[in-house]
RNA sequence: GCCCCCGUAGCUCAGGGGAUAGAGCACAGGAUUCCUAAUCCUGGUGUCGCAGGUUCGAAUCCUGCCGGGGGCACCA
C-alpha cells in the first residue's frame, strides 16, 4: 500500500513541478512516512518541508498546492491534511484498504513478493564453519540469518546463491588430524603427551574411537605424517557430515559447497597471485610477499605469503572473493563473527583491486551469542572443548524457538538467550505466542468449515469489515510487503519478528472483542476472509523465518 | 595507543533527521454460559550514558568524554 501511495505522490509532485506550480527538486526514495498516530493519517510526507528549506518558502504554502492536486484521487483518500509545520497527512478509504484482501487471497504464499531486487545476482556466504568441530551457538545464530536473509532477498526478487566455504586445509585440519590421532594411540594403549594447541572436546575422543572401528590398529603401521592424514581425512569428513546434518535439522540449506582446497587443485591461488603481479599490486619484503590493500583503503599492507614460503589464509581468501566476482555476482554479502571486523578493511581492498565497486561487497558482522541458563553465563571456546552446540540447543528447547530468538535482535547487538525463556510453552515466549495466534486462526476456520462456511474472496462483502478492529488488522497485513523490502535492504531480518509479533498481538485482540462465525452471515463470512488473509501472513512471514506454523497447538 | 559495535522503562530490546520516544517480560488487579484463557483488558514509569556542535527540528547526524564488549599477527 505504501507503495502504491509513493506513487502516487511522486506522479503528482512532478506533475506540478514540470508545471511550476511548486519547486523542482530531486525526490529521495522515501518520501512517504507512516505518522506516529493514528490520528495523523495512514500515511504522511514532509517533502513540502524538505522542499521549503531548500527554497526559502512557506512550507505550508507548498503543502498546500500538493495536497489540493493529491485530494483528486478521490477513489483513494478520505482526506488528504496539512498538519504541524508543513506535514501532509494522508487517509485512506476503508474501501480501499480492503483490496489488499484480495492480493492475499489471490497470491497465497507468494503474498508480500516483489521484484525489488531485479533478478540482481546476489551470492550470500554463511556459517563456513571449519570442519574441525561441531557448529556451536555462534554458528547458529549466523545460520539463521544467513538462511533468512537468503529467503527474504529470494523474496524480494533477488537471484540468490547460498555457498558454504569449506576451509578443508591449513594449520586447523592439520592440528585436528593430529589430536585426533593422538586420541586414537591412546585407545590403542600408546597415551603420549597432549599438545597445548590440541583440541580438547569430547568429540575428538569420539571421533578416535570411530577411528579405530574404521582400521583396527592399523594406522600404527604407518608413518606419523600418514597415521595424521588418514585421522585427518576421516575426521574432516565426520565433521562436515556433523555439520550438514546439524544444519539440515535447522532447516538450513546451500546451494553450493565450496572447498578451499578446490582453489589450489584449480590453480586459482597462483592465477590470482599472477594476475595481482601484472598489475603491480604486490611485492617482496622482508622474505615475504604483500599485497598493496593500503592503496585501497586498509590500514596497512597485507602479507599473503609468509617467510616460511606458506600461504596465509588471506591469499584463499583473495583468490575465493575473485572466485565469486568471475561467477557473475554482482553483490556478495558474507556473513562473519564480529570479531573478524578487523578484517573488512582488507577484504574490500581486495574486491576493489579486481576493479569492482566495494560497495558491491558486504560483510554482515554478527555479534556474539550469550547464553544463560538458570541465570547463570555459559562460556564459549572451541579450544577448552568446553562449548554450547547447537545442535544441544536445538534438541532442548527446538528448532522454531532457536531460530526465533537468534532472529529477533538486530545482528550487531549482542544477544542474550534465555535457554528457560525459551522453552517456556506461554505467552512470556513470543514464538509461541505468535504461533498460537496460527493455530487459533486454523481452529476457527475448521469450525467453520463445519457449518459449510469457508473464505470465499470472491463473494464475500468486504465493505462490511468497518470497524476499527478489521481495518486495524487489514493495516498490518497492508505493511507486509513493504517491510520484506526494508527487512532486504537494511539486511536486517529482525523487522520480521517484531512484525509478527505486532501482527499476532492485533489479531488476539481483535479475538477477544469481536466474534468471526455469528448470526450474520455476511459480516462471518466478510471476517473469514480476514482472518485467512492472517493466517496467510503469518505463515508466510514465519516461513521466511524457518519456523513452523502449526494449525493445532 | 588506534579501530569497530553497543549504551533508550526494573530486565531484554525496537525506533537510526520529523509530530506526544515504543514493545515484550516482570509487578498488581480484572475478564471465560459463546470460534483454543497458551488469550485479552486496566494500571506507569524515562536526565534516550555525559557534554558540546550542525539543523526550522536530534534518541537519530558530527566531535569529545565516560562505561561495556570485541578487534588491532608473516594466527585462523
Amino acid at each position: 500500500m505504501k507503495s502504491k501511495v509513493e506513487a502516487i505522490l511522486r506522479n503528482t509532485i512532478n506533475d506540478l513541478i514540470d508545471k511550476g506550480d511548486i519547486p523542482g527538486i530531486e525526490l529521495n526514495d522515501d518520501i512517504v512516512e507512516v505518522p506516529p498516530n493514528k490520528d495523523l493519517g495512514d500515511f504522511a510526507t514532509n517533502i513540502a518541508m524538505v522542499m521549503a528549506s531548500k527554497t526559502k518558502k512557506a512550507p505550508r504554502e507548498i503543502a498546500g498546492i500538493i495536497a489540493d492536486a493529491m485530494s483528486s484521487y478521490q477513489e483513494i483518500f478520505e482526506e488528504v491534511a496539512i498538519a504541524g509545520p508543513g506535514f501532509i497527512n494522508l487517509y485512506i478509504k476503508p474501501a480501499y484498504w480492503v483490496n489488499i484482501l484480495r492480493d492475499i487471497h489471490i497470491q497465497k504464499e507468494r503474498f508480500g513478493t516483489s521484484n525489488h531486487g531485479a533478478k540482481k545476482k546476489v551470492q550470500i556466504e554463511f556459517v563456513s564453519a571449519n570442519p574441525t568441530g561441531p557448529l556451536h551457538i555462534g554458528h547458529g545464530r549466523g545460520a539463521a540469518v544467513g538462511d533468512t536473509l537468503a529467503r527474504i532477498l529470494t523474496a524480494t526478487g533477488f537471484d540468490v546463491q547460498k555457498e558454504y566455504y569449506i576451509n578443508d586445509i591449513g594449520n586447523q585440519m592439520e592440528i585436528l588430524g593430529r589430536s585426533v590421532f593422538l586420541r586414537y594411540l591412546e585407545l590403542c594403549g600408546q597415551k603420549k603427551p597432549f599438545p597445548e594447541d590440541g583440541y580438547q572436546g569430547e568429540y575428538i575422543k569420539d571421533l578416535a574411537s570411530e577411528l579405530k572401528q574404521g582400521y583396527g590398529e592399523k594406522l600404527l603401521t604407518y608413518s606419523t605424517d600418514d597415521a595424521i592424514e588418514a585421522s585427518k581425512e576421516f575426521a574432516g569428513k565426520k565433521m562436515l557430515d556433523g555439520i550438514r546434518h546439524d544444519l539440515d535439522m535447522f532447516d538450513v540449506s546451500f546451494d553450493n559447497w565450496f572447498r578451499e582446497s578446490a582453489l589450489f587443485k584449480e590453480g586459482k591461488i597462483e592465477n590470482t597471485l599472477s594476475w595481482l603481479k601484472d598489475k603491480g599490486l604486490i611485492y617482496e619484503h622482508d622474505g615475504a610477499l604483500w599485497f598493496r590493500t593500503a592503496k585501497f583503503g586498509d590500514e596497512k599492507d597485507r602479507v599473503i605469503r609468509k617467510q616460511d614460503g606458506s600461504l596465509t589464509y588471506f591469499a584463499s581468501d583473495i583468490a575465493y572473493h575473485k572466485d565469486k566476482l568471475q561467477r557473475g555476482f554482482k553483490w556478495i554479502i558474507d556473513i562473519w563473527g564480529a570479531d573478524h571486523h578487523g578484517y573488512v578493511p582488507r577484504m574490500k581492498a581486495a574486491i576493489e583491486a579486481f576493479g569492482a565497486n566495494a560497495d558491491c561487497f558486504h560483510a554482515l558482522l554478527i555479534q556474539l551469542v550469550s547464553l544463560v541458563r538458570a541465570g547463570t553465563p555459559v562460556s564459549m571456546s572451541t579450544r577448552a572443548g568446553e562449548f554450547v552446540t547447537l545442535r544441544e540447543i536445538v534438541d532442548e528447547v527446538g528448532k522454531d524457538a532457536t531460530r526465533y530468538f537468534f532472529l529477533m535482535r538486530r545482528c550487531d547487538s549482542h544477544l542474550e538467550f534465555d535457554i528457560e525463556l525459551a522453552k517456556k510453552r506461554n505467552e512470556e515466549n513470543p514464538v509461541f505466542y505468535i504461533q498460537y495466534a496460527h493455530a487459533r486462526i486454523c481452529s476457527i476456520l475448521k469450525k467453520a468449515s463445519k457449518e459449510g462456511l469457508t473464505p470465499d474472496i470472491k463473494n464475500a462483502d468486504l465493505g462490511r469489515l468497518t470497524t476499527g478492529d478489521d481495518l486495524g488488522l487489514i493495516k498490518i497485513l497492508a505493511a507486509y510487503p513493504t517491510l520484506l523490502i526494508s527487512c532486504a535492504s537494511a539486511l536486517e531480518p529482525h523487522r520480521i519478528s517484531f512484525y509478527l509479533m505486532d501482527l499476532a498481538s492485533s489479531f488476539h485482540r481483535f479475538y477477544n472483542k469481536n466474534r468471526v462465525i455469528s448470526d450474520d452471515k455476511d459480516l462471518t463470512l466478510a471476517r473469514l476472509t480476514l482472518i485467512e488473509a492472517v493466517r496467510q501472513v503469518i505463515s508466510n512471514a514465519l516461513w521466511l523465518m524457518g519456523i513452523g506454523a502449526p494449525e493445532v497447538m
